[in-house]
DNA sequence: CGTAGTGTTGAGTCAAGTCAATGGTTGTGG
DNA sequence: CCACAACCATTGACTTGACTCAACACTACG
């Protein structure tokens, strides 16, 4: 059974970042590489931990967190298929948070040094990871203003709009929504609220037909609407080419 | 009048990241760059404008900061000297938040394609410029934890905590402190708190000898009760080498 | 078919925000 | 050097968005 090769989806998001030369996608693909399948919940990196591998996400979804000493979690990113787990952390000594799946999926894992030697061999792939890493930070820095200035219902709306969008670019997304089965504790995590202010938020985004949900399923009936209230600019996405061919802004 | 290089400070700081060859080093050196003075406020990077150039801060404090559209802020990161303000953009088409100077202040300007082709020639200048983003990501990382799910009491003493060590580290410190002139709407906007409220938080820290106060100068009495009150572990500004021989955690 | 996790809802509380007034500081130009 | 203007810090009184606590329903799964 010979599929497409694991890293194919990670190599075409690389390509699209910088143009990869012949060569430098055969050093990718060449690269040792373990595939394997993993639970939800499955912690993929450690807090504190040395980093010797750096996970691609085949399939499923998986989440970056940190926690306060009391126990409180802030989920400081999602990752979906064909994002790299790890190159965040390719060059420092250890983890400073946790990453783990959300879902069941399956991951394609690289060893760091491969990655640094590639890197270090080949600019190209070099500047691919770089931009890997800032596309995830400008993420972040937005994610940064969404907690501290934001009111939670359109805090809600803004994550529900860029992952809407994200899944989207990937062909993720079922039909104007996307399917991230995440419970509402969650969404709070992410949104720094709790689980029964989310169940709130999300009804009244609900009650006024902005959101609709099914199951784990989040559907977006209108989107610019839905971005109108989130006040959502999608520049910070920096989405370098659009991937189809529709025009959703 | 021929003072070190500009780029000295800078340099030493990459250099501490990874070993750089002396050719290395000379290839930044020769980079031309020009030197200039800058007010307060003045505005260093500006949101959607494609960027051309790279600055390197001599001397003088920035912040990066984002805004809604209703006009709030949010301040995602703090800029101290030997801090490069804009490798965060160095492959994207255009900076999707604000960088402005905090205080007075000198800017080695450096040229974007510059820098790209010296990190496309040199891996170890490369991995720098990688882990010089890589540690500020993790900084806000930590950010996003201490604004989503710390109360302001916590956070407050949390970011004091890593600007007094920060400046340590750059031996900027005013013996147990540090002289950041930032008003406490500055504050609010980094911690995302109002001033109104960041008065009062600084007040309570204050009447219980956590910190103390003089003009803009935040003295801390004593650090290591301060990092208890902040549950603060400074494991996420990964500090690589301590700079100086003080043992300061 | 029980158990544990999750979603939903209500009632009450509290941390942080809003509004507003008063002083203090800084800088600038006459 | 003074006077004004603009900005900033401080404080009190009041409001509110989000949290806490608690009960109950629903679902998934061994």
């Amino acid at each position: 059974m010979t599929g497409p090769h694991p890293l194919a989806a990670w190599l075409e998001r690389l390509d699209s970042f910088v143009r990869l030369s012949g060569s430098d996608k055969a050093a990718i693909l060449d690269l040792p590489v373990h595939v394997g399948a993993r639970p939800a919940h499955h912690r993929i990196v450690r807090e504190g931990q040395p980093i010797e591998t750096c996970a691609v996400l085949m399939s499923g979804y998986a989440i970056r967190y940190k926690r306060t000493m009391n126990g409180a979690r802030s989920i400081i990113g999602v990752l979906l298929p064909a994002d790299a787990v790890d190159l965040q952390h390719l060059y420092l000594k250890c983890a400073d948070h946790d990453v783990e799946m959300l879902t069941p999926g399956r991951l394609a894992l690289l060893d760091h040094r491969d990655l640094r030697a590639v890197a270090a061999e080949r600019p190209a792939i070099a500047t691919a990871f770089s931009i890997h890493n800032q596309l995830e930070t400008a993420i972040l820095r937005e994610w940064l203003l969404n907690v501290s200035r934001r009111p939670a219902r359109q805090r809600m709306a803004h994550l529900i709009c860029e992952l809407a969008l994200r899944c989207d670019r990937l062909g993720l997304g079922v039909e104007g929504g996307f399917d991230i089965p995440c419970t509402q504790q969650q969404l709070g995590d992410a949104l720094g609220l709790t689980s029964v202010h989310v169940n709130r938020t999300l009804r009244g985004l609900e009650d006024d037909g902005l959101v609709e949900r099914e199951q784990h399923v989040i559907r977006v009936p209108d989107w610019s609407m839905l971005a109108r209230v989130a006040e959502f600019n999608a520049v910070y996405l920096h989405m370098l080419q659009p991937r189809s061919t529709d025009e959703k802004r």
